[in-house]
DNA sequence: CATGAATGAGATTTCATTCAT
DNA sequence: TATGAATGAAATCTCATTCAT
């Protein structure tokens, strides 16, 4: 607005809250972020958000259209950065089983360090889906890792190490199942085992665990 | 479940919701199981439930207090179910690997059957299990799957048809996730993929793929 | 009703709550006076009167109409109780000092072992005075107290011990005054001042206060 | 008051509840005083308040949290105002026994002009001062007049116009008691004697009684 | 772009009272 | 007389959204 600048870079030192639309969408995503994963979309509240991202309600309205777009737009943000995540991944040129293992490691890692992803597609579940099927950009964003599990299914099969038949979006679900489910339900697991699966040492052991599995099954 | 019984025979055809306690407990309950179960705890609307159980609404704070006495009302008696139904299941007397491929059937279908059950628990562990906490009643209904399990595996090890140092817990669990995972991630799972994965045939297709995933680790 | 008694003696071993109308309706009497002590008109719960006091709601309804009702028969109830005592005072004969040193004594103490009636006068005064307006019973009810302190005065003034000119009716609100205050008020009392003034220690010297006040005012 | 200060003026003519906080605070705070004073912590209705007040009834949830956060600020409000008038008495300087008058006259004459303080006071101390307690504001505001009575009965005693050890707690409460239980209980005191204790005449009566009890009391 | 007061619709909860037995 | 389930009206409180500045 002062200084065009030619190239996309922000005005650098500008103290926050003060008229830097990208500065203030992003307080605002982080927040209903947070928000949105501790307490779903209808437990969400709007006021909560603005006081927690230091921004005005009204600007909520004013970038987002509404809460469900708000919403929406935090569902866009967490695929978008699987997605970054899972293309850095460079898996070809490995032997198969340490790249599958690399996989099933990434996989884990990324779940445990992303809770907000564990809980917002639960919330996204819970209702069915509705909006992410309204958004063209994450239908857009397809996930590289059914195309690189083929291609390691069939190097791994190729070189004896793994067994034949196995269908890789089939694959790609059981590798994200065995951690999803652990970490967004251990809280009644928790309290019907006695004991707390949340510790580092629990969490280790079921990453050993799903590796193991996925490695056990895929053995010819 | 036709034929009437001699015994415990009640007055059955009197008008629902008149003078007749447990059947307006029970009217109430499964209404609130339905509306929690599409709806969350948050998303939930009291009104809704009264209005579909017959009952007025009133009685929903006679009975159980508030909302999230009903709430947890509503997760004890999933949980009783499942645990009847687990309770039923006889596996000692039967070849470890037909034994085990029953069980996992079990479960996969016992999910199949009962949305409810992955919902609720869905959104109980979005509180973090706060309310589960709070019932005696729950953490005295112990699962037998463990102990049964657990022989299952040692039987199973002793014939030389299943690996040995499996934890009976996180193969528990990991039964559960292939399941569990698919089946209420499915929404989501279905627009990314571009394919409805709750077909009967994509069912069928995944406890295929559930058995041998299970079976095919155990191997020695 | 089943063995008519000549005096009103009441069937003696009946078990509690059995069809015994004079018990039940004391025992209604003594529940709403205790909650409505501690809550007031409005606050007090007919639910829990019904419970405290072990008999059915339905049946408050059937003795005293209803919760207005019930309200207006624990203050007749507890003016008939302080009438009772008043009634008992024998001051005539007395040295008049003395005697109104007892009279005052005998308020101030009445007030600390009734805080029912306190509390009941501050809620229908709250009230101003609407409920016992209607009631016939009450205003049958002349209290003794300004007959004697008319009388006590005359002695007094005759014997030189008192000062002319007292009105009675102001003396009778003074006497009471300096004790329904303190007593009813010491919570907030006690707040502002940082300091207990509900302690036996404290209700003695207040006790002694009010005896110099009220005597060393009368003196001539 | 009337002349417009240069100073500190706002716009004044804006119709009320518009876009103006502190009118619509102070709004909402004096049909709450009303509403709470005529019917109690429990007897007064919040939807009443905001129609009064002519706001929102939102805006009472938005200043003030919930009903007992009105109920509280108009506690603190009215002790504020009497802290107010208290500390605008000036006795130092003044003859002992037209000072104590002095003093006397204002306790009573504030309690016949703010019948409000009297419902409250009554009201809070029903509650046994649960909410009071709980107040920072209130116990900052210290009565300047247990001071004030205790330089007041030095110099009399000095001046051998007052008695001598009289406590100046137990005479604060004294002086308050005979027109506060006199005002507030002058409903049923109506109602038992059957005349009219709210009368100019009768309020004058008293006042000079009240007078006469305490200087009589304190005479040496 | 930004602020925060204001709003209306609707949610949960409460409670005195009545009904069926 | 007695019981306890049932009711309807109304109370408190919540929340996404909009308005005035």
């Amino acid at each position: 607005m002062d200084a065009p600048s030619p190239v996309k870079s922000k005005p650098p030192a500008r103290p926050a809250g003060e008229r830097d639309p990208e500065r203030t969408r992003a307080a605002i995503l982080a927040a209903a972020t947070e928000e949105f994963t501790a307490h779903g979309l209808n437990g969400a509240r709007v006021d909560e958000i603005a006081k927690r991202s230091g921004v005005n309600k009204r600007m909520i309205y004013y970038y987002f259209g509404d809460k469900n777009g708000l919403y929406l737009a935090v569902l866009e943000d967490i695929y978008a950065d699987i997605r970054n995540a899972e293309i850095r991944l460079r898996l070809t040129d490995r032997d198969p089983v340490d790249a599958m293992r690399e996989l099933v490691a990434f996989t884990w890692n990324y779940f445990i360090e992303h809770p907000e992803f564990l809980s917002l597609l639960g919330t996204e579940n819970l209702h069915r889906a509705k909006h992410l099927k309204t958004s063209k950009k994450i239908r857009e964003l397809h996930s590289p890792l059914i195309g690189i599990i083929t291609a390691l299914l069939a190097r791994g099969v190729k070189a004896k190490v793994f067994r034949a038949e196995v269908d890789p979006v089939q694959l790609y679900i059981t590798i994200a199942s065995l951690g999803f489910f652990y970490l967004s339900n251990r809280f009644t697991l928790s309290t019907i085992f006695g004991r707390d699966l949340g510790t580092p040492d629990a969490l280790a052991e079921r990453g050993k665990h799903i590796e193991e599995v996925v490695l056990g099954y895929l053995r010819p």
